[in-house]
DNA sequence: TCGCACATGTAACGTGTTACATGATTAG
DNA sequence: CTAATCATGTAACACGTTACATGTGCGA
């Protein structure tokens, strides 16, 4: 999903400003299958505009800065709903972790001990993000993606709960702590 | 991860071409955790050649066109082992099928349901092609996480195939096939 | 004979991030 | 006093994809 995208998809739903279509994407709603930048969603709405897909009405606030508050219009819709029954991609991936994981035999033990912690510490944070956003506003598809999002994330956590020795258990040991048994408790959970 | 990072993290295991490289990015060991094409990886191992991390060898065969064989050198792999200690970014996702989920009321009901196949269909041949990979070469750390992507990808077919009709139901459903229990069976299994 | 697998490479293009510029208010 | 939040926007830069150019041998 591009930045255009994602702009007629929060508008489709309300009206609202770059500002807020950022936080979105990064914090909110959609923070859970897509991040975009200012660097992104201003040149994209300023676009749509030109191309008379939405509409902006400017607002000013004391103090604050004004606001350019933009709203689909009816050729706006149409598009995106068209693009929605368009053939979509696969989801993409990038993990840096995995290639931590892969070479595990040239990472030092306590390295990957914080890495593993790092990645449950963020899995852990996120769920909580999500949940706390299934609690605020509920359309039952996002009741739906939220409880998805959720089963994914908790089976990875499982997973590198259950199996994180096995993996530590594989690393460079540059001393000889090898056998200790006790796990060293980084991140809070 | 990047081209760069790629090369560098299969060509520390053994000597490759660029249209090896590719290959293992794309269906492979590594296309769990990166695609990069071929505009990205001649030009990466062009410029890794330039810098001395790599040195190439050119082997005639007949028939076929020569290959670039590139082998990483001490400098190389001191390097790429210093970028594995360096803090990581946290996982990249973009799902397409989200959105189309997001607006569910919008989406006519036949092309959710082929939505929805068209994904399970497509975790269950990623798993095929993973487990696939783990039969073939095992290293240890391979193992584990091929064992990880399985537990991930299994998880969300599971929600899936658990979950689908409640989705469907929250299609626009413009005929009155509303409660018809019969499932269309579009993607085999 | 058609098209695929092998094999390398470049150029145009798209798309996005980072960092900067600007500026007031408010909470610590 | 400092930092963050609100708010918009641009320019430089990074990075990657797609499509093209080129050419042979092999299997259907």
């Amino acid at each position: 999903m591009n930045a255009r995208t994602l702009c007629l998809s929060i508008l489709y739903d309300c009206e609202a400003t770059g500002y807020e279509i950022r936080k979105q994407s990064t914090e909110g709603d959609y923070s859970y299958f897509v991040h975009v930048s200012y660097g992104a969603i201003y040149p994209a709405l300023a676009k749509l505009e030109q191309e008379g897909l939405v509409s902006v009405r400017v607002e000013a606030q004391d103090g604050k800065p004004s606001k350019k508050i933009y709203s689909i219009n009816e050729t706006g819709k149409r598009e995106f709903l068209d693009s929605l029954l368009d053939p979509i991609a696969p989801d993409i991936r990038k993990s840096a972790f995995m290639l931590v994981a892969h070479f595990a035999r040239e990472i030092p033990k306590d390295l990957m001990i914080q890495r593993i912690e790092e990645r449950i510490a963020e899995h852990s944070q996120e769920l909580e993000t999500i949940q706390k956003i299934g609690e605020t506003h509920d359309g039952p598809a996002d009741s739906w993606i939220i409880d998805y999002c959720c089963t994914c994330i908790q089976a990875s956590l499982h997973y590198l709960r259950t199996n994180k020795e096995a993996l530590i258990g594989l690393t460079k040991s540059d001393d000889e702590q090898k056998i200790t048994p006790a796990q060293p408790t980084i991140a809070a959970e």
